[in-house]
DNA sequence: TCTGTCGAGAAAGATTTTCTTTCTTTTCGA
DNA sequence: TCGAAAAGAAAGAAAATCTTTCTCGACAGA
């Protein structure tokens, strides 16, 4: 049971000692030495005796008295720690952290490709990146700001729209036929990989809804590769093992590069969920989310006018 | 140059650390659990990141973050040191101190025969006596409460009148002459002790002013004896080495006692000084200070009765 | 399923602490 | 003698702290 009271005048009489004047003090304290007067004068009322000697010439006005100068060791210790302690608490804020949270596949394929541009437009900001498949509470302040995928609308947190999503077959060029289009029909004969983390209610289409709405005749081939990770379904179609059926957004870096190949781009398939930018009100209200999230943001809108 | 604001949040956050929660935190700090989550929001504000995950069940419903456990054990350990502090601040208070400040002969001859009475009276409160024949500044807390000889009109300490002052010639009972009252001009024969320490102004006779209004026909004898010290010049007459003039309330306990007898009690030299207890106004406002204080007031006027 | 309890949080207002300003007093030095 | 410096007193302003009331979510029990 801690019993602690009059902080304020503990501090000012701190100050008093080490400086030897109220004036010397107020100076340190950036209020006036009235205000230092008052304080020690309030907490000498509450002792019940004075804790300086009064002086009224030269520099050095007041001298503690003996119980005053023993106290004040344990009283500049303390302000010490506690200083120490207000240190550290800031020493996050100071340094201007913005923790973020997306899952794999996205930071490692869109996110992390355009991080550079905005360490370069805020050298100051940093950006620690907080890899999760799993949902990160925001409101709880794990992270200051979430990419999701989805709906939009989830609870405490202020959403924004970054941009929509489609389905497309992608492979390997080396997969093609030789002088010849794709067509469903053949696509339908490859090893076809599924995306075991597709999420319900999404509208995530199986490769057999996908051939039926591109005017497929046959079912999907049985040789098939099942994989419970976006971002492995990614590589296995990078390395050639089949055709993939998987997330646009997620594959950019890989289309532009030429790694992997979109299928019958005139079949498209819209997902219902987008992503959207998410983060609590309370961590928006500092700067350096706040740019975060305005770039983000602008990024989604280049995205969609690609 | 010390840097160290919002003392009082981060003691509402200490406890809440401590505590787990802001309803226990509050119970030990006497406050509502709104002041206490008001205290840590607003420091949580100020650094600009939450210092706490919340969860809305159970008994401990706040974890601290990391960085926020790491501040911690720097603010409990400051919390330590200025609660120890402050203990030092209070501790004289708490024991009741009185600082009385008198001349030697009169602690010695005067006060402490009485002071045991106040001891019963009074079990709780001690007495610290500063003997001094300097003078002692009352207006900067050197002390207490002073007892002083003089005209009563000391700059900014209240003066209250505690008994009068007579100068007497006293001598052991072995020096008085066999069968025969002793006379002014046996006096004037003896050897005769001045006090060196007798203040200008006071109104203090010199032997030969005593002698003369004693009716004495002799100039004092040649044999004389000066002591700069009045508690020296009463040891000198209880030791018989001469006849003495000394201020009567200082021999009180002799006189009683038998020790030194009182010559021509009939021939009176009433002082123009008198004794005071002095103190400043705010040493009185200490009920320890006012209850000594009224307790010697009780003794002068006992003292005056006799 | 409903109700009650618990505790964090928001909001408004009350109370206390802290601070500023102005003036006085004392001491010292030029 | 005058001016500067600094503590102290007093009055009032500003800020911090605290209280009260209500809401919300989670949980337990009937």
């Amino acid at each position: 049971m801690r019993n602690l009271t009059r902080l304020k005048s503990l501090q000012a009489l701190e100050a008093a000692g080490r400086h030897g004047s109220f004036v010397g003090a107020a100076s340190e304290l950036d209020v006036t030495s009235a205000a230092v007067g008052q304080l020690v004068r309030s907490l000498e009322d509450w002792v019940g005796y004075p804790l300086f000697r009064r002086t009224r010439s030269g520099t050095e006005r007041l001298t503690p008295v003996d119980e005053a100068q023993d106290a004040l060791e344990d009283i500049a210790q303390g302000l010490d720690r506690l200083e120490a302690g207000l240190r550290k608490l800031r020493g996050r804020a100071a340094r201007s952290v913005v923790v973020v949270t997306a899952s794999q596949a996205l930071v490692a394929n869109w996110l992390l490709p355009r991080l550079n541009e905005f360490a370069v437009l805020y050298p100051a900001i940093d950006v620690r990146l907080d890899v999760s498949d799993r949902v990160i509470d925001l409101g709880q302040g794990e992270a200051d700001i979430g990419i999701r995928c989805g709906l939009g609308s989830w609870k405490g947190v202020k959403a924004t729209y970054l941009m929509g999503e489609e389905i497309i077959p992608v492979c390997h060029h080396r997969l093609l036929p030789q002088g010849e289009q794709a067509t469903a029909g053949w696509i339908a004969e490859q090893t076809l990989i599924y995306d075991g983390t597709a999420h319900p209610g999404g509208g995530f289409p199986t490769w057999a809804e996908w051939l039926a709405r591109a005017g497929a005749n046959q079912a999907p081939s049985h040789r098939g590769l099942k994989i419970n990770s976006t971002a492995a379904v990614i590589h296995a179609a990078v390395a050639a093992q089949g055709v993939a059926l998987v997330r646009k957004a997620l594959v950019a870096q890989e289309l532009e590069s030429g790694r992997l190949v979109q299928l019958l781009p005139e079949r498209r398939w819209p997902l219902k969920w987008a992503y959207y930018v998410a983060a609590s009100p309370k961590a928006l209200r500092r700067s350096e989310v706040g740019a975060f999230h305005d770039w983000l943001i602008s990024k989604g809108v280049a995205q969609t006018g690609e």
